[in-house]
DNA sequence: CCACATAGGCTCATTGTGAGAATAACTACG
DNA sequence: CGTAGTTATTCTCACAATGAGCCTATGTGG
């Protein structure tokens, strides 16, 4: 987190020049578990010693590499999800901003430009695309307005994934164009037999509703570019809808705040993190009731107005009650 | 789900004599995503069609079989949660009681006998056991207090994980004292180097505090049994809790119940899985509220009272707003 | 002293939740 | 036929939680 805007850890591009998340091979002789051989692994590329650690999701659909698509093994990844401070990474990683992969996510100003511009556009093309007079196009639009709050449906910010997977699916974003001329090359020497989907898979929800992949005769208007490597926007998205749920009842945004900190810089955090805007009043009731922090005494160097009080997290809160988080208060105007 | 009793598939019992979860290799020329292979494999081998299907997590711990403790390779389980109908599986299969396995988990009828026989006891003792001037007992007491709902706190039914774990560390199941076995012997034979832990290992949450595994000096007064093969009740505990955290935002127990169903038959599934009893009143209401659910028309086969109205799930609902769950409305005495 | 900016509180209508009780529709038995 | 027993279904009521708007406090810079 740096002022207002999350950030996550990329490192160098990779052959295509896009961006990719931290990852390396597991070497089973290291580490007693997973997770420490996250930490090990990440202290000793980046240098960052990762404070929350959360396993995310083993991703392990078929042609999620390039080299698997040229007839290479299958790549299993075992994701994590980790939050720290803001901190200097080493050599090769940088930090970006979170937002630059996922535009459509932030609605702290309310929804943002991109989705009249080229998000709505391109789910209405694919929806018109779907008319084949057997309800299609109707399945579509619902499953567009739920998922992008659109048509009068209300915006669900832990649905990131499920964004995602349609803007990939529909076309809509650069890597489904990638994919497709991955593909379309392979295909053409001949190499794979059947290669039926290429990087993002069917997710749980569609279960076996045959999801096909990206058609070229459903290109979208519009395509937005922020691709990662291989199917790394994805695992960002899986992230981030995850991290959205765990706000609401686990303390985890503390993570990423420094031992003292002002009310209005946690609720900053918390509006990065879920991408809404927070009603000020209601929010620092609903931290007051948690009991989650204490005021320390000191007051914030002044920035304009009245100084604010500096706080700190209660530790003890985790152990003692259901710890809650700090997550309800959305209003705004999405 | 059988009239009342949650079940859990389990396969014929292991070398020691316990019960397994289903499980097998995973053949990545086979099939296109992780999710498809376990609905493969699990139609094969038992005959089933899985309904909801869900990863759950991926576990990688140190000598979680008795063949790495000799040397052999680690092995990494991709659990997955799945949910279906009651059905006869194939033979080598069978359904069992889930809380034949966690009995502490059940507390529909309020808090188990179990609670004050063997858990409570087990605790204290190790509680008594951490007295080291040092606040280790303190600790301790508020982890036990806070994980089983003792000295005031309120019970969580979703940390069926965290208990499992306690219990384990404590040393108050069966496999807690199979794996000490298992590790003297090996210890003493001199194969592994540095066999730091057997089976369990630190849990989220636990992050790095140092877990140790249970310790022979802290042996608890009386052991529960009810252990599975290898870490496979620890697995099940995680997918207990899972399954209890999803219940109250996605309609998942109706994949539970036959296509038509009363409105109590709804709440006893929701009860067995919560292990939570629910107040009939407020449950009714909440489930009016959601719209998940539409009469059919068609009337229960009485049973000694009034005949019940029989309802459907209504699909629609999961393409509609934000589908909630069925899982509030918790009363009763815990 | 004023305008401006940010922090911090307060109020109020509405909704949701927990708990208890009342009523309805049936069966079984005398 | 009447009454007890059993299960289903609905209502009420107090109280907590939430969403939204407005007001006050305390600083800075002219």
């Amino acid at each position: 987190m740096t002022a207002d805007t999350p950030r996550v850890l990329t490192v160098g591009d990779d052959a295509s020049g896009a961006p990719a998340l931290p990852s390396g091979p597991f070497d089973p002789t290291t580490d007693r578990t997973l997770e420490k051989s996250v930490r090990r692994w990440v202290a000793e590329r980046t240098g960052l010693g990762l404070g929350y650690v959360e396993q995310l999701y083993t991703f392990g659909d078929r042609y999620r590499t390039p080299e698997e698509l040229a007839g290479g093994p299958r790549a299993l990844s075992i994701a994590y999800v980790a939050l720290v401070r803001e901190a200097r990474p080493a050599t090769g990683a940088a930090w970006r901003d979170l937002y630059a992969f996922c535009p459509w996510e932030d609605r702290r100003a309310g929804a943002p430009a991109v989705i009249d511009a080229a998000v709505a556009p391109a789910l209405s093309a694919w929806t018109a695309a779907g008319a084949d007079g057997r309800g299609t196009a109707r399945q579509r639009r619902e499953r567009a307005d739920i998922a992008f709050g659109l048509g009068g449906a209300a915006w669900d910010a832990d649905r990131a994934l499920e964004r995602c997977e349609l803007l990939y699916e529909v076309g809509a974003i650069d890597e489904a164009v990638r994919d497709r001329a991955l593909r379309a090359a392979e295909t053409e020497r001949g190499a794979a037999a059947s290669v039926d989907a290429v990087g993002h898979a069917v997710g749980p929800g569609a279960a076996d509703s045959g999801y096909a992949g990206p058609t070229s005769d459903e290109a979208a208007a519009a395509v937005l570019p922020g691709a990662m490597a291989l199917d790394h926007r994805r695992i960002l998205a899986t992230a981030l809808g995850r991290l959205r749920g765990k706000i609401k009842y686990r303390p985890v945004v503390f993570e990423l705040l420094p031992p003292g900190f002002t009310l209005r810089q946690l609720q900053r955090v918390v509006e990065a993190l879920t991408g809404m805007p927070v009603h000020t009043g209601n929010f620092r009731r609903l931290v007051a009731a948690t009991g989650l922090v204490e005021r320390t005494g000191d007051r914030d160097e002044v920035t304009g107005g009245r100084p604010a009080e500096m706080y700190r997290f209660r530790r003890d809160v985790l152990r003692e009650r259901r710890a809650p988080g700090v997550g309800a208060g959305g209003g705004g105007r999405a």
